[in-house]
DNA sequence: CGTCTATTTGAATGTACTCAAAAGCGGTGG
DNA sequence: CCACCGCTTTTGAGTACATTCAAATAGACG
């Protein structure tokens, strides 16, 4: 059986293979101010009115983030799972009431950190900006490609591209939750999935 | 009649109202780094299959981006007037082929800077990576809205969202192009602005 | 096992699309 | 000033994609 990373070896590893990488002093700010929370399955990281205070990194775990409308209909905006962020941006820099709600599906750890600290990162150590406009962007490019499948393309369409994109989201997530992502409704999805057996892809 | 700013000073003036503002040098690097591009209405800024090589800020005129599908229609993901940025992201940092095309909707005026040059930028001068990642996390933040509506809401509540939320795209842009962006068809979107006369909002 | 949730099924319905065509609107040239 | 062109907007009939609601079935967990 594998030993898991400490948490904050996660983090650093994470900005090492995939971003510029940290300095030994960066590490050691990143740790101080970085902080470790376990939560159990269906706990809140956020929820709709609160106002979003930590951008969670997740070392564990599964998390949903989902908006409600009015007629109380859940619609998944996000997934996240291990070295992946979740945070409500619009809340935690506009400090202003989150619209969203962020669940975890199973039991997760994260690590968090204020939004007075991270802002203090970025003024002290350049790298952090940087790595993080590189993520944003990379999260920005994720999400226009989804709004135009969104707008562009049928439902069956989008499934098949959640399986090809997402193959580590759709692998561990239930039906239900991946047909709020895409969109449509889970019986939807259901008679979706029958016709693809049916009569399949190409032959 | 207004005198217009010069180019180069609205990109300044934009910095300086929104963002942290620029230092007389950084405003200096600026200049030396963008050019100065006007284009006829119709004209592309960048088509499918080409590498993005500039980021484009708006000075004078309007753009919209859009990808083609399968079966040839155009889909409206983004506009921009003037001091709003257009720039295929995903293409622009992996210098991979678009796969969008960016045409002017009016005749314009753009000041363009290349890849390199941006790079440049960032690594020497600290404070255009941040009001970089700023930038595009307000971007993150408006498409994730986006995103929401279009999973969430019906055809006519996001064009009444889109009318209170962008009133300034509203004004200038023909229905068509409107409905491209919602993600309908011109004649659906039609049939709706009937109805919003007929039996109005609230009364 | 019993409970809780996820998934499937079916019938009726609704939202938005397709296709075709007409009507409106602004510019341009004769 | 009028006629014509290109483009946008509107209208209508028929259709397709996806939803709603209700209920049956299947799985997972303690």
């Amino acid at each position: 059986m594998e030993k898991n990373l400490a948490p904050l070896e996660a983090l650093s590893q994470y900005f090492r293979s995939d971003y510029f990488p940290l300095t030994k002093q960066e590490e050691e700010e990143l740790a101080r101010r970085f902080m470790e929370r376990t939560v159990k399955r269906r706990a809140f990281l956020l929820q709709e009115g609160e106002v979003c205070r930590y951008a969670s990194f997740v070392v564990a775990g599964c998390f949903k983030m989902y908006a409600v409308d009015k007629s109380g209909k859940e619609h998944n905006l996000l997934f996240a799972v291990e070295n992946e962020w979740i945070t409500d941006l619009a809340s935690f820099y506009a400090e202003q009431p989150a619209r969203v709600y962020v669940e975890a599906l199973e039991p997760a750890t994260v690590l968090q950190i204020k939004h007075d600290d991270l802002l203090d990162l970025f003024t002290h150590y350049h790298k952090f900006d940087r790595n993080f406009r590189i993520l944003v962007e990379r999260g920005y490019i994720a999400l226009q490609d989804r709004l135009l499948q969104s707008i562009s393309a049928t439902a069956e369409e989008r499934y098949q591209n959640f399986l090809t994109q997402y193959p580590h989201w759709a692998r561990r997530l239930p039906n239900t939750q991946i047909a709020s992502y895409l969109g449509i409704t889970p019986e939807f999805l259901s008679k979706i999935r029958k016709d693809r057996v049916t009569k399949p892809g190409k032959a």
